[in-house]
Formats: C-alpha cells, structure tokens, sequence
DNA sequence: TGTTAAGAACAGACCGGTTGGTATAGTGGA
DNA sequence: TCCACTATACCAACCGGTCTGTTCTTAACA
C-alpha cells in the first residue's frame, strides 16, 4: 500500500477513535512509522486537509458497504438488520465502534470548519438516498421514503452513540427491534 | 452568582460547543474572567474534574428541564413534540445547538477516561428513565416502553448531529414527525 | 546501455505558540 | 489572625507547521 493510502487509512481510524483534536500529528506519523516530512508532502495543508481526505475515504467505504448489503436483501427492513448486525459484530470484536459514524468529528468542527461540515453533510446524505430508493422500492412514497431515510440515520448514529457511552452493543440491538416499526409498510391505516 | 456555579456554567457550554479539547483553559478562565489560581483552587484536579462537573451540572439542568415539560403535556407523543420545538427554537436563536447534548464529550472521551465516559451513560440513563415512566403511563408495556424511550434518546441525539452538520433545523423537525410511528398507542395491530 | 537531470518521496531538526498544570504571593472579609 | 479565595509568574510538554537536506525513482538522451 502506498504512503498516501497508509496515512489516511490509520489516520481515520483515529480520529473516528479520538476525534480531530485528540490526535496529533506526532501520533499519526508514529502510528504510519513515517515523517513529518512524508506527512506535509502529501497533505501540504496539514491536519485539516488530510481530515478532509479522511472524510471522503470514509464517505466511499461506507458508502460502498451499505450498497453492497442492501443488494443483497429484498427489504430495507432486512438490510437494515443486516448493517445493524454488522456494526454489533465489529464492536464487540474491536472494542470500539468506528462503523459508520464519525459523529466526533461532527459535533468538534461543525462550528469551526465548513470544509470539513460539508464533507460530513455529505455523507449523511448519500447515506440517506440509499435507504431513501430502498424505501421507495419497497412501497413507499417520496415524501415518507425521505423522511423515514432520515429517522433510520439518525437512530443508527444516535444508538452508536448509546453504545460507546454504555462500552455495550444492547442499544443498537434494541434499535433494530424497533425499526420495523417505521420500516414496515402499511398495510392498515392504525388511526385517523 | 458564586466563582464556582460561573465557572461550570460557561464551561459547559464551552465544552458543548467545542468538545473537550477544544476548549483550552485559557480560554475558560478569559471567559470567565477569573484567574487561573482561582479556577485550581474550585478544581484542583484540573480539567478533567472540571468537567465531570459541567456533565453533573448539565444532568441535572436537563433532567429538570425534561420533566418539566413532561409534566405539561398529557402524552409522550405531544411531551416530545413540545421538547423538540424548544430545542428547535434555540438552535434557530442560539445558532448552535447546546441543547440536551454533548456528543462531542461522549465520542472524544468514551475511549479515553471512563469517569467522564460514566457521568455521559449517566444523564442518558435518566433521560429515558423520565421518557419510559411516561410510556408505561401511556399505556405500553414495561418491555416497550424501555425499548422506545431508548428508540427516541438515539434518534433525538442522532437527529441533533444532523442538524449541525446541515446547519438548519430540518431534520430534527422531521423525527418530530416521524416519532409518532413509534409512541402511538396502537388502537389496532397492523400486521401478524 | 550508461549517464544525468528532475522531481517525487522521505527524513528529522526546528519554530513560535499554546497547552494543562504548579508555586507563590497577595487580598479581603469574619 | 486566619483562611478561603484570587492573582501573577512560571514551567515542561506538546501542538501544528516550516524548514533544509537527503534518498529514491523515473525518464530523457547520447
């Protein structure tokens, strides 16, 4: 793997662990086994550029990994048991949670940087359109396909969060219990 | 107002601002206007005591806060409706979101100090603790009532960080909407 | 094929500034 | 007088970033 793959490759890592303050630029080149030097050739606008190309890395990854798991099961329901499964086996066997959530770094540069709360946005969205199609092939119409996309997110995010704090993957797993609930399509009006 | 109660109560929303390393002592004490001195004699174990005391403090600010309104409203349907406005209202007024959360402690800290990692599972705890008793009170069972009140922790938390990476208050408007799905007593059951 | 030039890649010393934390002196009210 | 409280000066450690210099790779050319 090349200098520039290597780098951000551990460097995301630790910052979805530690978030973007928590970690200097002393700690990724030792972590890389590299410079500085080798460091500021490639991000020349330093920690916040190689954050930036850390977002994007991780943008694709994620990105590709819900993709691949909603072509495999017919309903969002099912995928989204499947991702939420997958992120409970990869916490209990890491330790820590750095599935798809970055939410570190969200709520540290949010207020101080657009670049990267734009990059961030982004993610959150692209995320949102592949359960947003899923939705609509599963019956839904565009308004609540959109704005179901958005509650599945922000539980996952939410229930990631749960996790960390609790250092336990139970709220995740009661959070795809209770998925179905808005995942199912209707097929009786409960009310009105 | 006491040094002490000032310190922690700009402190805090320092923190929720920025994060926990974010925030530099120095520019605490500016805010505050008080010496260094001053803050180690009300903290002397430093920043880290500082604060597990601002998360004690915003604990207890929320929990009143949550129960208050809870109190208002007869349902969970209309008690959340009415908290997510307020935090709507703010976040709109404020510009930032200081709100019931603090996610930025929970991601950055949960791996390194486990104090600060406890007080954060702590206030989380109560938050659903006020959200279960009122779900029970509504009518669900102990067993539904613990899982939804765990369902709108995370998507409230999730629904916030969507908010600052976007920059306006949408989505938290639509889990407003959407949460009904899940805190409705169901007149008839839809499926099975 | 051997020589050389160019530039990418890397190394590590070094910079000013800031960090969290400490030591000590001073202040004002009981 | 006493002591809770505050102010000031200071520290070593570390921060992100810049610097100069070296090595490695590659390509052009005779």
């Amino acid at each position: 793997m090349d200098t520039k793959s290597l780098i951000i490759d551990i460097a995301t890592k630790l910052f979805q662990q530690k978030g973007y303050k928590g970690v200097g630029l002393t700690e990724i080149i030792k972590a890389c086994d590299i410079s500085k030097g080798s460091l500021y050739h490639h991000f020349p606008n330093g920690k916040e550029e190689l954050l930036i190309a850390c977002l994007q890395y991780l943008n694709e990854e994620i990105t590709n990994d819900i993709v691949d798991i909603f072509n495999r099961y017919p309903t969002t329901q099912e995928a989204t048991n499947a991702m939420i499964s997958k992120l409970i086996d990869n916490f209990e066997m890491e330790g820590t949670l750095i599935g798809y959530t970055f939410s570190s770094m969200v709520s540290e540069m949010a207020s101080l940087s657009d670049p990267v709360r734009n990059a961030c946005a982004k993610l959150y969205t692209e995320m949102q359109t592949i359960y947003y199609h899923k939705l609509v092939a599963d019956g839904f119409s565009n308004d609540e396909a959109s704005s179901t996309a958005l509650m599945v997110t922000a539980s996952i995010e939410g229930g990631m969060l749960l996790c960390l704090t609790q250092k336990r993957a139970e709220p995740l797993q009661v959070i795809s219990q209770v998925l179905p609930k808005i995942l199912e399509t209707r097929r009786f009006k409960t009310s009105e």
